[in-house]
RNA sequence: GGGGGCGUAGCUCAGUUUGGUUAGAGCACUCGACUGUCACUCGAGAGGUCGCGGGUUCGAGCCCCGUCGCUCCCGCCA
């Protein structure tokens, strides 16, 4: 069988078309095209099968006028989800056999020949839904990958994926960025998430680890003068999982010598500009920019969503004169009491509110006090302790709520940034077409464990500090700044990065301030970094972006899942390969591993 | 590590509240009819370890204990 010429990239010795490309224009043109039997409607002296690939369905026909019956037969026996070759005439059709819903619907193919090339059993989970049908479960959606990985949605999320990869690719190429593999096995780190371990064969007793992310490796690219690096970097991280947490995931990771914040930060809009222009969104050249104690001010958190209002306020002052014990004993430790006020909310029922009082209570808040203004009176369980100079301090207006949290900022923070977002949600202020992109810049360096005092990194250990702060406040760099950014849009970080210590002094020195004070502590953990900035490191500086949520984001999917081909499950299991799994005892021995002794 | 939800036919679900004859529906599947359908339609049929194990009971899909799997959340994720 010869196959007719086409000019489509796509044509094969086998085939002549792709089925989904079809369109009028194709009409009166023979073709020979292959692809799975999405369904079929035999209707006795006329059989139609719709034939899937990854462009899209076109509706085959086989009828006495241009079929044989043995044609025909084969046709109609046909089970769905085969992959068949079809020979045939691409016809227009008419008046009311089109499909307006299909791309291909103007035309179908009258098939001469078909062949039943991968006869299919009866699938375990269905490929073809019906309108309003529901998926199978998340399980045998794994379990039966091949089979969900059919499905058009998802076949058109991991192509947008592959554009996104190809955007970023060409993007940074064009402008002087390297793409550099770093290894995949390597040195186990002792900061940050559990590292996933690979045990050595030769060196008994030895681990490598995955790669929680390039840092160090991306960083030593620049000590040896590559100057600008990318990497579409797997990343692996052995902690708990959630819906937008994979075990191992994919980053952009991007580094660049002889810079400051704002040259990484313009390379960062001008990339999420074109992903999104990829994805058909145009959006604003420069981000709005706001400081992280500015966003923790107003939005009790550093990643705030800023498509609404309802910003937190200070209220301390207008509490300081009342005698109510709760917010008395608060401010006599030191704390304050901010609040948000809630237009149109006056009128939510004692449970309504209730309910609001539990969500700051799971994020730390001992309560949440409340007073609205109804029919011109502050009513509420506070409102009795209300001053007349409070009240006007207040100036609530008619028919809103105020919910007030007492207590340490770290506190009050995460507690108003949880009832915030519920307040947005219950007003219907969240615009799902808005797209609010933020940079957040100033985070601090270091946090407080608060149970023993000790010193983390807020971003990693790399990042350098700000050196007006390190002059300012020489003794106390709980109060130091970080030369970091993070790229948040609609309350979800997009990516994170900053500028890094390149002097061995400076990063010494910080390796002590997180406890690693012993040199040769810092040696036997960081020696390969270390070594790299004793040889002459140029100032640089970074940024990673998350590609699995960016991908979930422009593909309108709500899991991770759905943008990553094979995925694991929620306890990191892999359903459709059956990973992880038992090993021979030989080979664990191989490995100098002993089973775990009961 | 902790908490919530789910698990019944190949798939999606009802049935569990109040234990009781042979566990149902839609889709898919098999057979038959049908020449313009597009979630074709119509007729007939087959299809069940009620996740698994144990217990209570004359009797368990349903009650109790344990366990496994999926999922969502808290802790965790520099």
């Amino acid at each position: 069988m010869t196959v007719p010429h086409s000019t489509s990239p796509f044509t094969t010795s086998l085939r002549s078309h792709l089925a989904g490309s079809l369109r009028v224009a194709d009409a009166g043109t023979k073709v020979r095209l292959g692809g799975w039997v999405h369904r079929s409607r035999n209707l006795g002296g006329i059989v139609f099968i719709d034939l899937r690939d990854r462009e899209g369905i076109v509706q085959v026909s086989f009828g006495t006028d241009w079929s044989t019956a043995e044609c025909i037969a084969q046709a109609a026996a046909v089970g769905v989800e085969s992959v068949v070759m079809i020979e045939g005439m691409v016809v227009a059709r008419t008046g009311e056999t089109r499909n307006s819903e299909m791309g291909s619907g103007d035309v179908e193919v009258r098939a001469t020949v078909i062949e039943v090339v991968g006869p299919a059993e009866t699938p375990a989970l269905p490929v073809a839904r019906g309108k309003g049908e529901k998926l199978p479960s998340e399980e045998l959606r794994l379990r039966h990958r091949y089979l969900d990985l059919r499905r058009p949605e998802l076949q058109q999320s991991l192509i947008l994926r592959h554009r996104l990869m190809q955007v970023t690719r060409r993007h940074l190429s064009e402008r002087g960025y390297l793409e550099l593999e770093t290894p995949i096995l390597t040195k186990p780190t002792p900061e940050g998430a559990r590292d996933y371990l690979v045990p050595s064969r030769v060196h008994p007793g030895e681990f490598y680890a995955l790669p929680q992310s390039p840092q160090i490796y991306k960083q030593l690219f620049m000590v040896s003068g590559f100057d600008r690096y990318f990497q579409i970097a797997r990343c692996f991280r052995d902690e708990d999982l959630r819906a937008d947490r994979q075990p191992e995931f994919t980053q952009i990771d991007i580094e660049a010598s002889f810079v400051r914040s704002d040259d990484i930060l313009a390379l960062a809009q001008g990339l999420i500009g074109a992903l999104w222009r990829e994805a058909g969104h145009e959006i604003p050249a420069h981000f709005e920019r706001m400081t992280y104690q500015v966003a923790m001010e107003k939005y009790g958190c550093d990643r705030p969503d800023l498509r609404y209002g309802l910003e937190i306020k200070d209220y301390t002052e207008t509490f300081r004169g009342i005698e109510f014990g709760i917010t008395q004993s608060a401010l006599a430790a030191g704390g304050r009491v901010r609040g948000i006020v809630v237009p149109g909310a006056s009128t939510w029922s004692r449970k309504q509110v209730d309910e609001l009082e539990a969500i700051a209570k799971g994020a730390g808040a001992l309560g949440l006090l409340r007073v609205k203004k109804a029919e011109g009176k502050y009513d509420g369980p506070i409102a009795k302790f209300l001053t007349p100079e409070a009240q006007s301090s207040l100036a609530l207006e008619e028919g809103s709520l105020a919910l007030f949290v007492a207590g340490a900022d770290r506190i009050t923070s995460p507690a108003l940034d949880r009832v915030r977002q519920e307040c947005a949600i219950r007003l219907g202020l969240v615009d799902e077409t808005a797209r609010r992109f933020l940079i957040v810049t100033d985070f601090p360096m270091f946090d407080r464990d608060p149970e023993s005092g000790a010193l983390g990194a807020v971003h990693h250990p790399f990042t350098a500090p700000n050196p007006a702060d390190m002059t300012a406040f020489p003794d106390e760099p709980h109060r130091w700044r970080a030369l970091a950014y993070d790229i948040v849009l609609n309350g979800l970080e997009l990516g994170g990065g900053s500028i890094r210590t390149h002097d061995y002094a400076t990063q010494s020195r910080m390796f002590a301030l997180l406890g690693i004070g012993d040199r040769d502590e810092q040696e036997r953990r960081f020696g390969f970094l270390l070594e790299g900035l004793r040889a002459g490191a140029p100032p640089h500086g970074g940024i990673a972006f998350g590609v699995d949520r960016i991908a979930m984001l422009l593909s309108g999917a709500t899991s991770l899942r759905d943008v990553i081909a094979f995925p694991k499950t929620t306890t990191a299991r892999a359903l459709f390969e059956g990973a992880p799994t038992q090993v021979s005892a030989d080979e664990m021995r191989a490995l100098h591993l002993r089973p775990e002794s009961a």
